[in-house]
DNA sequence: TAACACCTGTTC
DNA sequence: GAACAGGTGTTA
């Protein structure tokens, strides 16, 4: 990393803490953290819900830093300016507040859930239960498991909690072999949408037909979030 | 553990 | 004007 333009005022204490060139070990995420792994410390980004980060160099209003390695540049763009960046010098705190990630081991989730009594899908977005799972996956993988949102983690049945292992698996995988989701503002690191949206069995789908059954999707609210699924498929 | 706060844009 | 939006950190 050779230098970083700072154009969000909000963002300098984050990032200009520290002296530049640092050379990037290697670069991974962590739940939905990304994690530039540098010789000295970690540069470590959230893109919450509208956080872009694009090759090159595009400046907008929406551009809140440019950073600049030998060869390429990084726009981080963001027209919410929820996400964030900022350099650290250890990432302990992050692993001691993130769950499994769910497309490892998931053996440990039926065991997990029976000490919640939280709505299912309310424990799903827990990142300290589970590290990944979005509120449109959330609905998603519920849908395809047959489980009802609104049911307390702790009364599913050991079958139940298999079924949404796999459930967890198989959404997540499909979703990123469509490479993402893309509402309006989801951009690869290229720019370009991803396709998953067009394969949405219930998110965002209220009133519509169920896709298997033809009920209407029913819309409520769990944890503060819109929640969607087939009052039929899904008990 | 629920409500709110953080932001800004879109849609009704 | 109000409701809604893919997330998370703080507060009550």
């Amino acid at each position: 990393m050779t230098g970083i333009e700072i154009l969000d005022p909000g963002l300098e204490g984050l990032l200009s803490r520290v002296e530049l060139p640092r050379r990037v070990i290697r670069i991974r995420r962590r739940g939905k953290y990304i994690i530039f792994e540098l010789d000295r410390g970690f540069l470590v980004m959230h893109l919450r819900i509208t956080g872009r980060l694009i090759l090159g160099e595009l400046r907008g209003p929406e551009t809140r830093a440019i950073l600049r390695f030998r060869g390429a540049s990084l726009s981080f763009l963001d027209r919410r300016r929820m996400a964030t960046a900022e350099f650290v010098e250890d990432i302990s705190w992050l692993e001691a507040k993130l769950g499994p990630e769910p497309l490892g081991d998931l053996s440990w989730l039926p065991g997990a859930l029976k000490r919640s009594r939280r709505p299912i899908k309310v424990w799903l977005l827990d990142q300290k239960n589970i590290a990944g799972i979005g509120n449109i996956y959330a609905s998603e993988v519920l849908f395809v498991a047959g489980i009802d949102p609104r049911r307390p983690a702790n009364s599913l049945s050991e079958e139940e909690a298999v079924r949404l292992s796999r459930a967890i698996r198989e959404v997540l995988s499909e979703a990123i072999a469509h490479r993402g989701t893309t509402f309006s503002d989801y951009r690869d690191s290229s720019g370009d949408p991803g396709g998953y949206q067009e394969f949405l069995r219930v998110y965002c789908r209220a009133g519509k037909p169920c896709k298997r059954c033809g009920t209407p999707i029913e819309r409520i609210e769990l944890g503060g979030r819109g929640t969607f699924f087939c009052p039929r498929c899904q008990r």
